[in-house]
DNA sequence: CCGTATCCAAAGAGATACTG
DNA sequence: CAGTATCTCTTTGGATACGG
């Protein structure tokens, strides 16, 4: 990492000063820049992915360890979907999982710091939708 | 769905509230939060279908409107899949569609101030895929 | 309690051929 | 040139039942 998050927060004030979004271009090679967008992308997929968000919600809203059931009653969804989702998230490194050997046993997800160093995005995701007042997003 | 999450995009912000010194946020009723989450739900699904992004690339690139074949070859993807995520995406208002009357007929298509509006959380979210180096995002 | 296995329905995306 | 019409293959998500 480089020298922590305040840089990004300040390359992140300066915005739309100058251009739309090449902010990561022109000092980066054509490779970092496809690979950068790559993971973008996938990211999103992944974000894009049914309760996906509303997964990711929960844990902002709580600020705490969750287990399976609560999830899974909180939101309603079926357990291998869920159990795909929750994959998929500590895959990334968004959640983590501490699996405890005890009767009845206890699983417990809590977001990671990557997880939370992405909330603020959500925030200005939040802040253009309400900006731009969506109402034909429906597909 | 999502029975008893109450002011989530609040607790988001207070989390993090280090962020681009953007417009208050905290007292939104739970409904006006509710469906500020759906929408960027729904935005982020179909930024998370394939191709949209790289989409939305060429035209962050290139910044000026852009024809329907100049589209297809720059990316290489059948006519039906880039009309239907042209179709979306005029759609939401993120860009708009100019034809012409001539021989040949002429289509463009250009970016609007909601594309434009978007693309710094692009660059957000390329910094936070950077800093935190993501590697394992391949599902 | 925490999942996995299996099956199924629906949506997504590409290839190809064709029209105004 | 700018799409649309089919068709097909794959991916995804849910229901249900069962195992550690």
């Amino acid at each position: 990492m480089t020298a922590g998050s305040s840089d990004t927060s300040g390359e992140i004030a300066r915005k739309t000063a100058d251009d739309t979004g090449d902010c990561s271009r022109g000092q980066f090679s054509a490779a970092e820049v496809a690979r950068i967008d790559g993971t973008v992308a996938d990211l999103l997929t992944l974000l894009g992915r049914a309760h996906t968000m509303a997964i990711l919600r929960v844990f902002a809203d709580e600020s705490g360890p969750l287990r399976f059931s609560e999830i899974e009653s909180a939101l309603g969804i079926s357990p291998n979907t869920l159990s795909e989702r929750l994959k998929e998230l500590t895959a990334t490194g968004l959640l983590t999982r501490s699996a405890y050997n005890e009767i009845p046993p206890r699983v417990e997800y809590a977001a990671t710091d990557r997880a939370e160093a992405l909330f603020p995005v959500f925030g200005h995701l939040a802040d253009w939708a309400r900006s731009h007042e969506l109402d034909t997003l429906e597909a």
